[in-house]
DNA sequence: ACCTGAACACCGTTCAAGT
DNA sequence: ACCTGAACACCGTTCAAGT
């Protein structure tokens, strides 16, 4: 053990595992985005040589999938059957769903690549479609109603994060292209929404979008 | 004229131009994917070498920009201003953008993250953000009211054709992970619903979940 | 103006060799 | 069991050279 230890500071760092490499490649991708992420660099920023990631992930598909699961996993289902209401719960789970994507922007291509291979990742699947089989819909329906919110958060989270307006570094060339493209003529709907797109709210476009649809949802219920 | 026509003949393809290569490119990006798609192999498939290319478009990105166009050109808004409800044309619109981004599976990818900078490209959200001005919307609420149209589309079609049961080639060892994982004790939801999830009806699922956020967004009109 | 070939700095991955 | 170095078949892109 001391051994050990010793061993670690002589190297400067600790045993190369799965664990540790799925991290540093989220923080890779959470800093420079998936084209910067690649084997080769992954293993120079842990100081070791390449062929040595191959010991513990096959290939970089299935790195891939390791940071989804990851990601997957931080997401809080804790309270999804809270609440008076079935949506109560749902927009809890859904809420966390949303914060963990934008924590993690460049990690949505991922998810909606890489299938799910592991207990953590369909856990919040699982407590999705209970809640919403709880809530009274028959299975066939419950699938597509899960389908419809997670569709929902997923689509408007990836709508938001790849707005070029959202972005400081390219907001001015995205503005000058726009301010030449929408003429009141041929764009008016568009000239006239530039300045509430420019300070859009995502999150109350979401919230707005969220209560719109679970209150859809719910009116199927009744009838 | 004659002699060009020759020319062609002789070397046995057309002249090279920006519109032939995004669309060569859209074609390789339908069959082989995001990643087979690579300057060098596009090149070599218009019988060109690869810096050929730099002459009509200044580098990969911009490939991708063009492509991203080239498929929300497909798109039909035609009928977004008819029906006796502003849902109805919203709904049409909505409907063939989910058709043409089923065609091109593997352009959704693109479509989320290369920002659109034509007039070609803007015109079916001039479209849509019309339609949803004239139901009624103020200004603010209708950009709202389009990101919640726009994510869900986008979302639940990324849902569907990201998922592994709805792949034939890896249909079976996805039913095995799920077999293994999906006990009855620990997700029970989960395999109640495999059947279910197996011959899900994803245009139904859509339908559903555009209905019920339509009437959800039409309920915060009348209030 | 448009195309080519050689070159540079990268990739993912295999394989044989080391401990 | 775990790591390394050399090698292979690829990338995107620059640059000088051709027409």
């Amino acid at each position: 053990m001391v051994q050990a230890v010793h061993r670690q500071a002589e190297a400067g760092r600790e045993p190369l595992t799965r664990a540790r490499i799925l991290k540093r490649a989220l923080e890779l991708l959470d800093q420079d985005g998936l084209e910067a992420l690649s084997m080769r660099r992954l293993a120079g920023d842990l100081g070791v040589s390449p062929m040595a990631l191959y010991n513990h992930v096959p290939n970089k598909e299935a790195l891939h999938e390791g940071i989804t699961e990851l990601v997957l996993g931080e997401i809080d289902i804790s309270s999804v059957a809270s609440g008076d209401h079935w949506t109560d719960g749902i927009k809890a789970a859904v809420s966390s769903f949303r914060d963990v994507l934008l924590r993690h922007p460049n990690a949505i291509q991922l998810i909606q690549t890489k299938p799910i291979t592991t207990p953590e990742g369909f856990r919040p699947i699982e407590a999705s479609l209970a809640a919403i089989r709880r809530a009274g819909f028959d299975p066939e329906t419950a699938v597509h109603v899960h389908w419809a919110i997670v569709g929902f958060a997923m689509g408007h989270v990836s709508s938001q994060v790849s707005n070029p307006l959202q972005d400081p570094e390219i907001l001015e060339q995205s503005i000058e292209v726009r301010r030449q493209i929408f003429t009141p003529e041929e764009f008016p709907a568009l000239s006239e929404s530039m300045p509430y797109a420019l300070e859009c709210d995502f999150d109350a476009a979401f919230d707005l979008g969220l209560d719109a649809l679970l209150q859809g949802l719910d009116a199927r219920l009744q009838s």
